[in-house]
DNA sequence: CATGAATGAGAATTCATTCAT
DNA sequence: TATGAATGAATTCTCATTCAT
């Protein structure tokens, strides 16, 4: 069952990001050391210079390609439904605090890591625009009151993000029936 | 117009604290140097250390001597008042708003040192429930529809901080308005 | 001739013990710096925190490590003789004499390390009462004249050991003779 | 009873000096800081250098100011006498190790301190010089038997010395009991 | 591929010393 | 005289990175 060369490789480089995204997400990227990243991997520090070019590569790395923008984007585009809108609305944003918890690693590095606030930043609009479009959607169609859809969205996102991070996860049902109590 | 002795080393003392803040906020705890913090101060390293015996001191003193939860609680206080519960909202939120924006590095500093977490949950779970309590009266003196008051702070609370923390402060009132509708 | 990865991590260990042990005997332990013992061994000081915790623990190791203390007490064993009494302690002083020229860089040591005090106490203990059970048990063999053995102990194991140390050794043959006269 | 200016100076650099010699008995010349000295003597580090040019030239102070040479050349000028020579030795003996045990702290400096050395060998050779004048002095008059003066003196003086130094004083009675048995 | 010895740059911290007050 | 704020040079120690094996 050996595996080949390549694969090998593969599965060693992906090993070496998930140790370095815990590491990194625990001790914060500044505070961990190359070593503790070897460690959690179980292997020697040098190792890590095969696959990575440096440490400061590693967390690009682990930003770009463990990124959850891509998903996020995907999360969009189910977004055309024929159900009611409170439904949806509920669904999206369950969706996005699944993704949020499944990613609190990475969440973690996001917050810590000083170089990673532009993506940050390009995550959270990613999202409120999203949402934003969404709500714009179907107060054009009548289903919803018209109202400050740009707002709805940012407080919609803030709410769930902020305490998926805080760890005291809120209760999307209950948000959404905040914002549109008549629809529910 | 010279200073004291003793009045020097307060105002001494100030100064190193301003220049860390600064500090910190720019370059995380762990990415800034002593020689940094000396350096925007105007001083050598070692003077640092009459005065606070270690980096990490200097952090807790940061965060105990600049913490801006007595702020909020004061903030708490004012909320008795015979105005309508949507202006008292805003008023609350905008102090509030303002709050954050005039601690934004003290914030950054919270976000980044490892040791900061518990402090930040604090502070938002004494923002939360001032908002929630104030909710919760004027929903029992009838002026406000019965809600889920506990979510309704969450929600505003997190608007607030996570746009401010962003750099795209949020409309207070569009957000009051957004919740309170039929109120306004 | 390459040493196995091994071999040369033991090898290096003991160079840097060397160089340790030479350098705190020239200047101190306080006195002596971790880069003057990374320059006498040739390396650059962080290697010798692959070795060592620090600089303590490197004392610790030469204080521990390169102790004589086994070695003086082999020479205990070696006492149980037919031979005449002061042939016998001539030959043990001798011994104890060549054991301090011999180790006079980690004398050195235990005179100049704060924590050195109470091993150096022990040695001389030691060396002390290795003598006096000789003493004590030729004169009860009446092979001795009697007299105060223990005192006797201190004075011989005293008289080698400060000539040695201060650069002076004594003529161990001459000492006996001046203690027991009449044996010889 | 205010003392007068040069009066108070000389007193101050007493103090100082007495402050030194306590801590750098203690800490060895190395591991104390200034600010140590300072401490013990109740005042700040600064006023030292009013009295001293640097730390090392309050150690070389203390080795010249408070050496113990001067005492132990006067215990020489005591030894013409016209009792008998164990009587004598005993006597001079007991004296040096009184002055051995009244400067205590001074030896500690010795021994720690890399450049005290000289001084301290110095020391051992006056007082074995002494030492042994007189017991060829007392040979040649016939009245102590014929032997080797000068081991005899390196011999006592070490005895007396190194346990001194190690708390553990030695009966100097019982020592020249030891060496000058038939003359008791 | 993997190791771990070795380096060099720099980090935090200490401390003898100076100097304005 | 005495203080203590301030400095600058070291000191101990850490760590990302390289490289021979």
């Amino acid at each position: 069952m050996a595996r080949s060369r390549s694969e090998q490789a593969a599965w060693r480089r992906e090993q070496l990001l998930d140790a370095a995204l815990r590491v990194f997400a625990d001790k914060g990227v500044d505070g961990a050391t190359v070593k503790d990243v070897a460690q959690a991997a179980g292997v020697t520090p040098g190792l890590l210079y095969r696959y990575f070019d440096s440490k400061e590569a590693m967390v690009e790395t682990l930003l770009s390609e463990r990124g959850f923008l891509p998903r996020l984007r995907e999360l969009g585009e189910l977004r055309h439904d024929d159900r009611p809108a409170t439904e949806v609305l509920t669904g999206l944003l369950e969706a996005f605090d699944r993704l949020l918890a499944d990613n609190a690693e990475l969440m973690a590095v996001f917050f810590s890591a000083a170089q990673a606030r532009a993506p940050l930043a390009g995550l959270v609009g990613q999202g409120q625009r999203l949402i934003g479009d969404f709500l714009a959607e179907r107060v054009a169609a009548g289903e919803l009151r018209p109202h400050d859809t740009a707002t709805a969205a940012r407080t919609l996102f803030a709410a769930v993000a902020v305490n998926r991070r805080l760890g005291t996860p809120i209760d999307v049902s209950a948000l959404v029936g905040l914002l549109f109590p008549e629809e529910g």
